[in-house]
DNA sequence: ATTTGACCTGGAGTGCACTCCAGGTCGTAC
DNA sequence: GTACGACCTGGAGTGCACTCCAGGTCAAAT
């Protein structure tokens, strides 16, 4: 199947803006184009762009996403640093969870914080409120 | 206790020129001054400054610190508006977690792809590496 | 007395990841 | 045959969150 930049556009949640920009930055090899040199995307450059925006979604920079996209032009022997790129996402989103988990933590202690002054709205004393903001 | 900028901005983590700037959009009061007209950071900075770094690993907009900060300023009356905020924040980091966790899962089994191939690496058949790519 | 180093101000510059625009080409629908 | 909508190109503009700079002040050290 083939589907042209609208298309692409909606199945990968990308804007058409983008989608000419990532063609532009190499993230994405040029699709091939129909006769009247509209470009035509097909299930692997959908399937890639699926990838793409799940490697941006874990906040890797366009600058990394280039060096993957250059490896894997380079076909299987570039498989171990690649494998090595993925590898060091893994780590960093694990990092990023953890330290988000932290915040949770201290959201949730805030948030309990309030939760309590409104209970006790009525009888606060002057200046709690700054304690816990 | 009172700090330079340049132990505020070590104990904070944000850089000098980030403290200025924080100050500027009013994201911090304007700290004391001492004779010199030095700036000399409160506790109370400090503390808020921490706060403030917390949200902003959430990934909060500064837009809405800001908005944060100025309620704040209008003491216990804004308690209720100000929990919302903490409470939309929290919903929305404990989406981006939950995200975060299903890129970890698609990290992993492509890393795992790459450990077959690597141990195949002797028998492999042309074009696989396109297929875990 | 002068040098040094930390600090000050207002404003300009940076990097990232898009996003928008003007002006033009095609193929289909009327 | 022309009006329309979707697409094309190269390039400029945007929003965010800083970061850097020039030119100046001040207090302590030499």
């Amino acid at each position: 199947m083939s589907y042209s930049i609208a298309e692409a556009a909606r199945r990968s949640g990308l804007s058409i803006d983008t989608l000419r920009y990532y063609e532009r930055i190499k993230l994405l090899d040029p699709p091939a184009r129909d006769t009247a040199g509209r470009r035509a995307y097909s299930d692997d450059d959908l399937n890639w762009l699926g990838f793409l925006t799940k490697l941006r979604t874990t906040g890797m920079p366009i600058k990394s996403m280039r060096e993957y996209a250059s490896l894997r032009r380079h076909g299987v022997a570039s498989a171990g640093r690649r494998k090595a790129l993925l590898v060091d996402q893994r780590r960093s989103v694990a990092e990023r969870i953890a330290e988000l988990q932290g915040c949770l933590d201290i959201l949730d202690y805030k948030i309990e914080n309030y939760a309590q002054v409104e209970r006790n709205v009525l009888g606060v004393e002057p200046g709690m409120e700054e304690i816990s903001a």
